[in-house]
DNA sequence: CGGGCCGGTTGATCTAGGTCAAGGCCGGGT
DNA sequence: ACCCGGCCTTGACCTAGATCAACCGGCCCG
């Protein structure tokens, strides 16, 4: 059973998105489930189709997919408190081309897709959520892939810092490098110029 | 006035996301407007609301934001035959952050977002359409940040030509390089090597 | 307790790709 | 017809960041 400090977080996450009155806060929470999965678990693996959207309460997840030469090629992290989901395959209905694994033993609670369709239909309070979901996902990442096109390394690593701190405290550094796009080695030496002044 | 062609190829487009009966298209063709600027003038700039989502129909535009030190950040490209809208815009119904140029002469069939919520509420497969349509741009944005991410510059150019290769063809090639995140004499030193072989 | 392993750091090299600069090829304006 | 300004290309150089490799500390596991 999720203790009510995971309710709260995800509560809190989601009425930042778009506004929740009580009522819409009850049906959902009604529906909420939850899921916890050991560091080096899987919440869903390639060909699955996914069926979460919700909010990570507790530890941290690393999505990739794994290239034609067998390569793991990290594309997001999502950290506690940050929305989870994998768009794509949740909306169509078809099978994630995806790996979400659990980097640190990790909690989310979630609605089903039936479940938020029934309560998108009953509430157009959770449908404009669902919506604002789906754009936050793009924004985040049309910022990210900008950064990427067009900024050095320590840069990206700078913006990083500044709109999701939490990564570098969260995830282990392996993870945060490859996420940038870089090695560990180059992540470790921009840290440690940084320490100098 | 849209000649048959332009309708057509719109027409064509917009099947191939998402089934469309005739009674679906001539809903939407009724309501399809029609857009032509310059090489050089802009469909959207920074700021504005983003009021069209539409088939390009001629021409190539290019999407960029610029950054706070004033160079521009190519973000993505269009060409004939590609669905074109800046979705979070669209969607959200707030300002843009980027700009949206034509590369050169350009026509574009759209509706208004007014048009198409009244289109969807009406019929449901354009409903269906219409969610296929932020699908399918997050597909894109996905597949091009991963690539970016982990691929050196002649692979991500290698891909461009084997998803995309009427980029190539059809936007200059300053272009390109910039939404590969490279500097045009290195994408033409990667051109003139493959040309060899 | 000792050994292997994994994550992070650091140093020494090597290389992809950026920068700077020059030249050729249009296409548009006078 | 000419010139001028973009675009593309090519060459010579130079840096950011990868690669290779050694080393350290913590952790798990016998």
């Amino acid at each position: 059973m999720a203790n009510t400090t995971s309710r709260d977080l995800t509560r809190e996450v989601l009425a930042a998105l778009s506004p929740l009155d009580a009522e819409d806060w009850h049906a959902i929470d009604d529906c909420l489930r939850i899921r916890r999965v050991p560091a080096g678990g899987f919440l869903l693996r390639q060909g699955d189709v996914c069926d979460y959207l919700g909010v990570l309460t507790r530890g941290a997840l690393r999505t990739y997919n794994v290239s034609y030469t067998g390569e793991e090629r990290t594309g997001w992290l999502t950290v506690r408190g940050m929305v989870s989901t994998e768009v794509l395959s949740f909306y169509s209905r078809e099978p994630s081309l995806e790996f979400v694994e659990a980097a640190r033993d990790t909690e989310l609670l979630y609605l089903t897709h039936a479940d938020l369709e029934a309560l998108s239909l009953a509430r157009p309070a959770v449908e404009r959520l669902a919506r604002r979901v789906a754009e936050h996902i793009l924004t985040d990442l049309k910022g990210h892939l900008l950064s990427h096109i067009h900024d050095p390394a320590p840069e990206r690593y700078a913006r990083l810092l500044r709109v999701r701190p939490e990564f570098v405290e969260q995830v282990p550094l392996k993870d945060v490098a490859s996420f940038l796009g870089i090695d560990p080695s180059t992540l470790s030496r921009i840290r440690a110029l940084g320490r100098l002044d």
